[in-house]
This record gives structure tokens, C-alpha cells and sequence, in this order.
DNA sequence: GTTTTTGACAAGAACGGTTCTAATCTGATA
DNA sequence: TATCAGATTAGAACCGTTCTTGTCAAAAAC
């Protein structure tokens, strides 16, 4: 695949494993849940691994790492720009592809040199809401 | 003070001084920096109290919790809506008090219920620049 | 005014996600 | 085939947060 062989890194079985497991799944994964789900292919695969694998594709820009909880980080294939809405509930992670231009007062402006902006919607899915 | 009393808790001497260092200290500090701070006034301060009075407040709708960092949590007294700039290098956070209308599209509204929402802006700020 | 109850505090253990360490393995290149 | 850099592995270490247990102090009940 084209994005594969741009990211200009050795691809390894455990790698490739990791990057398949990412394209195809597109509900922004944890490291665990790509741990586990590659380990049923590799079964000696390790945590480290899986977080080595991460940092090497995050500074080649294969992928986006997410902030949006506070105690484990997510992971996005998908490195256009985008948004997203979060359930508060179930956690889900939808994405939102529109490109908001908000403006910044000037006393801002003058004091960072702004590289990229979030914009995160927060609210309950459909499904949440109906189990109130 | 008005706010404190609103928040219709015990208002212990611990619990006075975290409100006091959060009121003080707008640099959204996190839970280390408060216990940090406060355990100066009281030595046998614990974390457990830190967290406890954060909590508390936080239900009582005394303070926010800002997720910026995946490692830990910030803490912000202001509870008027308003956005943030983010350092991406010494991860100074700096308020923006503007009301930004971002209309979502149908096919989100019908799916979500929007609570709330936040716009964050990395970049790097006027001291980190200089130093290249 | 003493006893009881309630809730806050303290110390440290436990926990979960992430990073680090050291040893081993792999695969490209010579 | 030998070399060597880089990838993988297992597990230890780490860090922020939460939990557990016991103690203490203030308010309520008697």
C-alpha cells in the first residue's frame, strides 16, 4: 500500500500487523486494544512493541495520537484534519471532517505562533441515551 | 468569599488552602503542584486529601478539570466557558474568552446530544520560540 | 457535658497505562 | 557466511491516580 511505503520505515510482520489492525479500525483504538488484537497473530508480541511501533509511526506521521481521555491515549490512522464528537458515556469517538476557521484576537496572536487547533464536541450518542 | 460558600461544603483549613492556591495560581496546575504547595502549610498533607477536595469540587461544580495532557490532570478555577492555548514545548496554558459558535452538521445533531464542547490551540509560545 | 455519629484526613498499598532496560533475534548488507 | 544496526521480547520501573484502612475532629444526639 501506498501509505506504507511512504512512511519510509523497515516493515516488519509485527509492524505491518499493527498498521493493518489501524487502517481497519477506525473507532481510534488504545495501545491495549491493538496489543491484544495483534497478539492473537503474533502471540509473543509485547507492549513494547506496540508503543515502540506507535512513537516510530507518530514521527513519521502515519498517525495521530489522541488526548481526548485523560488516562490512556488513542490512537487515529486517519491524519487528515478532522475533529471529532465523544460520547461522555461509552466513550465512542466520531469523526467530524470540517474545516473551522476561528479567529484569534491579536493579543494572542502576537504571543504564540499557533501550529494546530481541536475542536472536540462532547455530548451522548443515540444509544446512550436511550438506556437514559 | 461568595464562591467558597456556594459550594456548600465543609470548609476544612485543607480544603481552604487548595481552594486558595487554585484561586491564586491560574496556571491550571495539576494535582503534584497543588500537593506541592499546599503540604508547605501542612506537612502531613497527603494526596489523598488533594484528590478528595478535587473531586469534591468538582461536583459541586467549584472548578474544572482540564484533559489538555494524557499523563495527568490540570485544574482550573475558573468555571466560565472559555477556551485554551497550548505550548506544545513548555505547555503553558494560556485562557481565551471568546464564545465560538461552531454549527455542527444534521447528520451529527440527530446522533448526538451535544453537551458541551471545547477548542484547544497548540503552538508554541513567544519564550519558547526564541530559544529556538 | 458526655457519647455517638458523621465525615474529613493521613499513610501507604494497589492499580493502570506507559516507558525503560537488558537480552535476544532478525534481516539487510558486505 | 559474517557482520551489524535495528526490531522484538519479557519484565521491571515509573508516574499519576484511586483505593483501603485506620485515625481524628467537629457536629448532633442524648
Amino acid at each position: 500500500m501506498e501509505k506504507y511505503r511512504q512512511l519510509n520505515i523497515k516493515l516488519t510482520p509485527q509492524r505491518l500487523a499493527i498498521l493493518d489492525y489501524l487502517r481497519d479500525n477506525t473507532n481510534h483504538p488504545s495501545a491495549e486494544d491493538i496489543f491484544k488484537a495483534v497478539k492473537k497473530k503474533f502471540p509473543t508480541m509485547s507492549f513494547a512493541t506496540v508503543y515502540n511501533t506507535l512513537e516510530t509511526l507518530l514521527n513519521k506521521g502515519g498517525i495521530h495520537e489522541l488526548k481526548i481521555e485523560t488516562g490512556k491515549k488513542r490512537y487515529d490512522y486517519d491524519v487528515t484534519p478532522h475533529h471529532h464528537i465523544i460520547c461522555i458515556k461509552c466513550r465512542k469517538i466520531v469523526d467530524l471532517y470540517k474545516d473551522y476557521k476561528i479567529p484569534l484576537p491579536d493579543e494572542i496572536t502576537r504571543e504564540f505562533e499557533l501550529i494546530n487547533k481541536t475542536v472536540e464536541f462532547y455530548g451522548t450518542c443515540r444509544n446512550c441515551k436511550k438506556r437514559h
